[in-house]
DNA sequence: GCCAGGCGTATACCG
DNA sequence: ACCGGTATACGCCTGGCG
């Protein structure tokens, strides 16, 4: 049968890459125009490096290089290219391998060179190089031709083509259909957290995105469980597989019970294993994994990070509360068991549920920073912007520079406002669009553009920024300047057009999602510029960019004085003033006019609380919503007794116009609250304070409550690592805080002792706020232990 | 021996 | 493994003190 050439429309979902037989190949996973699971393979990519030769040796370079082909035998072409180099053209060797694996052992040996100045982009991944280097991107659609392959390697796919060509990019309406797989684990373990070689997987449910749902459950084996979500995975053949803390948890636990068992678990599309790989997400092959933790990590208004919080948090339906160390007695208990499968089959569907609003803006953020779907989540924020700007080098010609290590010096940062404390009625809050993005695009701030001083020259045209005195050149508009007007301009055009979307359409959630990522990606950019592990870090940069911003608020604070308008507050791109509609109309247009940065009205406060502390009010909006920056109540390490108890003071401080009597009504509250917190009249749950691990236990060179409460649950068999929160309560008894504090499920409501959070939790909480009106701790107890505090 | 005050450590927040 | 600025709690040490 003759193979023939077709022309093939498809977007690309996964990618991965084999050397065999001595050559690289790529291999494009995704979904054709038509719908077809399909694996493109592309051979003939080599990858390559450059050699920056000093510049008046490029030849001789080209020569010493050519002499020791001979040992590098893995070099195939070696040719001289024009490219730049922070801005500055230069001459430079691009210098191509067969074997992706030789990049970086060979550009060490040919800096050793004397004629060399350095090796470039080495240390790019063989797969993210032939995406960025063809303009290939993820989720979204490509074009080109390619022949049928009939005896292709092992692949679950419709067909398997080779590449003929480089794919290009089109333009197609929306994504395909993906078929998504949530599912959801439960295991038993009696001591601690679940280990894969002692305790069994009872069940794994799952729910499809055409509403099938499936759970396996043992029956004493549990190879059983492994073997049928296994089989059903390769039944029902996903594209997507979405979990929750899937990649630091479920997909290893899997992998490692399996090998335990030894059942088969091969899950991916090549009948390979799945494996760690970049970011450390766990791989597998041809589709796409994606954890929804991930993203939720990045979400500040979920405290604790529990699938029943983000569930809650997004709408959707929330598993019963049933925690981990309670599932054996629901499994051991006949008449409860069913009761665990509900459960479980609810986790499944909550990840469904959250998973259709994430898994949108997880597809635009890896289509703009070019990062595959299964790992634009488990990179860090300066990941993601560097790969956006390691595209848009590209574009350019612009080289990629080293990532270097470089030792931390700190810089000044912003302005803070001391607040004006109390009560202030109608108070607008005004502030700076994008205030450091716009710095940087106003005054050219960018690593190419920047002139260190002995560089500076009378003939040339500078920004030199206030303070630091660092120089930039006006022209031509640096990679920084010209990437974050890209940036912003796409976003103001999107939210300009999502403006006549019906909210509920798909196009409508999609350009959504996008402006979202658009805008994770500008507002990052600032501080990847200060990142000291950032390739295109330096330091004036950043400097330069927060100098302009003092300034640009100190001159913001003068004009707003000259106008005579009250000043209440002011954190780095914001002021808070007095409003007067008129005066704030003229204002707004008059540091437009003179500072050439757009400032706006972001909300104005019916009423406002301050206290002496920055970066801590509530305020009063206009529906009627409380808003609450930085006190107790957006704080998730106090326990929620302080948290509720705050809340309703704020609540009745700003709602109740007469101040006296709010205070009065302030005062009742929270002495009666504490009386029935002395009854233990709370929920248990109330009381527990949550805070994070930072470190391995051993790291720490002080004592705290949180980190005796986690040596005792590390001795009773839970796995605590960097990043989990450990709840704990203050239990009644002798000594120290962190001798009297206990994991919150080792005791009960009758241990605690009430009398501290009373003390230290409830009461600070409570004045944190009201002191501001004179408040005293003695108000707030009973009329005989105020006096005798008095006393 | 007690304790107030200062300092260091730790966490989580703001923009 | 994104920046600096900030608030706050608790542990621990130290100097003053009949």
């Amino acid at each position: 049968m003759p193979f023939y050439r077709m022309k093939l429309v498809f977007w690309l979902l996964d990618i991965n890459y084999e050397f065999a037989d001595s050559e690289p190949e790529i291999r494009l996973w995704g979904i054709s125009e038509e719908g077809r699971r399909v694996l493109v393979i592309h051979r003939g990519f080599y990858s390559y490096f450059y050699v920056v030769p000093k510049q008046d040796m490029v030849q001789e370079t080209m020569e010493k290089i050519e002499n020791m082909r001979g040992r590098l035998s893995q070099i195939v072409g070696t040719e001289i290219v024009e490219r730049k180099y922070f801005g500055k053209p230069l001459k430079v060797i691009k210098v191509v391998c067969k074997d992706p694996a030789v990049l970086e052992d060979y550009a060490k040996k040919i800096s050793k060179l004397e004629q060399v100045e350095r090796c470039l982009e080495y240390d790019i991944r063989y797969s993210m190089k032939y995406m960025v280097d063809n303009e290939v991107s993820p989720c979204s659609w490509h074009e080109l031709e390619v022949e049928e392959v009939k005896e292709g390697p092992n692949a679950q796919v419709d067909a398997v083509y080779l590449a003929k060509e480089v794919p290009r990019k089109v333009e197609r309406e929306s994504s395909p259909e993906l078929r998504v797989l949530a599912f959801y684990p439960i295991y038993y373990s009696k001591r601690g957290s679940p280990k894969p070689e002692r305790d069994p997987v009872i069940m794994i449910a799952t729910l499809n995105s055409s509403g099938e749902a499936k759970i396996f459950v043992s029956n004493g084996d549990d190879s059983e469980v492994i073997r049928g979500f296994t089989e059903y995975v390769r039944e029902y053949d996903p594209d997507v597989i979405v979990g929750f803390e899937s990649n630091q948890k479920h997909l290893l636990y899997l992998k490692e019970r399996s090998k335990t068992l030894g059942v088969d678990f091969s899950i991916t599309r090549t009948g390979t294993e799945i494996h760690t790989s970049a970011y450390g997400h766990i791989s597998i092959t041809g589709r796409a994994n994606v954890d929804l933790y991930d993203f939720v990590e990045d979400i500040a208004a979920i405290k604790l990070k529990t699938l029943e919080n983000v569930a809650e948090y997004f709408g959707v339906e929330r598993p019963r509360r049933i925690r981990e160390y309670e599932i054996p007695s629901y499994w051991d208990d006949p008449s409860k068991r069913k009761e665990l499968k509900e459960y479980a089959a609810e986790c499944s569907r909550s990840i469904m549920g959250v998973a259709s609003s994430i898994l949108d803006f997880a597809i635009q953020l890896s289509e703009l920073v070019g990062i595959p779907l299964d790992h634009v989540g488990t990179a860090a924020v300066g990941f993601k912007v560097e790969w956006y700007l390691i595209k848009e080098a590209h574009k350019r010609g612009e080289l990629v520079p080293e990532r270097v290590e470089r030792p931390y010096r700190p810089y000044p940062g912003a302005i803070v406002l001391e607040p004006k404390p109390g009560r202030h009625e109608k108070i607008a809050v005004l502030d700076f669009k994008s205030m450091y993005p716009s710095i940087m695009i106003a005054y050219n701030v960018s690593p190419d553009t920047y002139v260190p001083p002995e560089e500076i020259k009378e003939s040339e045209d500078y920004y030199i920024a206030p303070e630091v005195n660092h120089a930039f050149r006006k022209e031509p508009p640096g990679f920084y300047k010209e990437v974050l007007s890209e940036l912003l301009k796409a976003r103001n055009q999107i939210r300009e057009k999502l403006k006549s979307l019906d909210p509920e359409s798909p196009e409508y959630r999609a350009l959504d999602a996008r402006q979202k990522a658009l805008k994770v990606i500008a507002n990052a950019s600032y501080g990847y510029s200060g990142w000291i592990g950032a390739r295109w870090y330096i330091k004036p940069v950043a400097e330069a960019t927060t100098a302009w911003g003092r300034a640009t608020i100190r001159q913001t604070i003068s004009i707003a004085k000259e106008m005579g308008l009250e000043l209440i507050y002011g954190d780095t791109d914001s002021i808070f003033v007095k409003y007067e509609p008129d005066k704030v109309k003229s204002f707004l247009k008059s540091v437009g006019e003179k500072l050439r940065m757009e400032i706006k009205v972001d909300k104005v406060y019916e009423r406002v609380i301050f206290t002496e502390a920055k970066k801590r009010y509530a305020g009063l909006l206009p529906d009627g919503r409380l808003d609450v920056v930085g006190l107790e109540v957006v704080r998730g390490d106090w326990p929620d007794v302080a948290r509720k108890v705050q809340r309703r003071v704020l609540e009745i401080m700003l709602r109740e116009e007469d101040l006296e009597r709010a205070k009065q009504d302030a005062i009742s509250y929270v002495r009666e609250f504490i009386s029935e917190l002395r009854e233990g009249k709370v929920p248990y749950d109330d009381l527990i304070i949550w805070k994070e691990i930072t470190r391995p236990i051993e790291e720490y060179k002080a004592r705290g409550a949180h980190i005796e409460a986690a040596k005792m649950m590390i001795e009773a068999g839970w796995e605590l690592e960097p990043g989990d929160k450990v709840g704990f309560v203050i239990l009644k008894g002798e000594g120290k805080l962190y001798q009297r504090a206990s994991p919150y499920f080792m005791a009960s409501i009758e241990d605690v002792d009430l009398e501290y959070y009373v003390r230290n939790q409830v009461i600070p909480a409570a004045l944190r706020i009201l002191s501001v009106f004179g408040v005293k701790e003695e108000d707030l107890l009973s009329e005989r232990e105020g006096l005798m505090a008095f006393l």
